[in-house]
DNA sequence: CTCCAGGGAGCCT
DNA sequence: AGGCTCCATGGA
């Protein structure tokens, strides 16, 4: 069981694996002891975390001084691109706007990272993410790939890959109902099937401005602004993309009370503009921290300046 | 028991 | 465009 070496890269500035892997912004990874998401608050993550990148599987940990993975590859391009690396992590906290709230988040997660996913896999995460905890994202997510998706082994772990959209397209709505995802079923076939098809394919909708490309994404069967902003962010690496759920709408009632309107719209222009230069970063470290701030104990791994 | 979760589709005006 | 209502499911 020890059969895949060992390898390992220094990261320069604070990096929190856990928090990047179980903050709702990809599902497709889970911890090697099974307990993903078992805890709110950050525990120093020394797990191995099973997924794939790049079509082949990788198990990855963080030491608290380096990253370390096993894989039959050299996954280090891809880990980086997934793990949100390729931008150094001084760019990525200078784009947090100057605001308390964003600095509070920032104090709580500072190693926070922003994922880069395959386009399919955060299509139908998203998809499947309407009313949903996050929690419960992750565990279809997992079910969808134990039951459509190709097996990779590693070091006697199992690790599926998520379904071809071929796959999905050919799975019954009764079957993806009897998997758990409720009305979302159809959606998820039907969206499946239009990228089988050709429909509308992930080349259609990459390399447009932000705008057409959100516009153009909700086409998609279950796709409205909200999801469509997930996509952008997590799947294609748009950086505009400020997803307003129920916790950033909250959120923005309470402290960007002067953006709150009435439509989906007209909030995303107004805190977009507040966000500063990527506001889906900023969007992404207030989503984790609104989450978790009421579990945060004072004790954490306190980093006094 | 009720309420809510990373909303969206369908329909109405 | 803007406002309903319904939609499954599981956990608190």
């Amino acid at each position: 069981m020890e059969t895949g070496r060992i390898q390992a890269a220094a990261i320069t500035g604070p990096f929190d694996l856990q928090s990047t892997l179980e903050s709702g912004q990809t599902f497709r990874w889970r911890s090697a002891d099974g307990e993903t998401y078992r805890d709110a608050a950050p525990h120093g993550g020394e797990d191995w975390y099973l997924g794939l990148v790049d079509r082949r599987p990788v198990a990855i940990r963080w030491t608290g001084a380096a990253l370390e993975w096993r894989s039959p590859d050299d996954p280090t391009e891809g880990l980086r691109r997934t793990l949100g690396l390729t931008e150094s992590m001084a760019d990525h906290l200078a784009s947090l706007p100057d605001h308390p709230l964003v600095a509070a988040a920032e104090r709580a997660f500072p190693g926070l990272r922003v994922v880069r996913e395959p386009f399919f896999a955060t299509l139908v995460s998203f998809v499947l993410s309407a009313q949903m905890r996050v929690e419960r994202i992750h565990s279809l997510v997992q079910a969808l790939a134990r039951e459509y998706g190709r097996a990779h082994h590693l070091d006697g772990e199992t690790v599926h890959a998520f379904p071809t959209p071929d796959r999905l397209a050919a799975a019954t709505e009764t079957e993806l109902r009897e998997l758990g995802l409720g009305y979302r079923a159809p959606y998820v076939r039907e969206t499946a099937e239009m990228v089988a098809s050709g429909r509308l394919t992930e080349s259609d909708v990459a390399g447009r401005e932000y705008e057409d490309a959100r516009d153009l994404a909700t086409e998609f069967v279950g796709v409205g602004e909200k999801v469509a902003d997930c996509l952008l962010l997590f799947g294609l690496g748009y950086r505009e993309p400020v997803p307003l759920d129920t916790w950033i709408t909250t959120a923005i009632e309470e402290h960007f009370p002067e953006v709150a309107a009435d439509s989906y719209e007209a909030t995303s222009r107004g805190i977009r503009e507040r966000l500063g230069p990527a506001p889906g970063v900023a969007q992404t470290y207030l989503f984790h921290y609104l989450r978790h701030r009421e579990t945060l104990s004072g004790q954490g791994p306190a980093t006094p300046s």
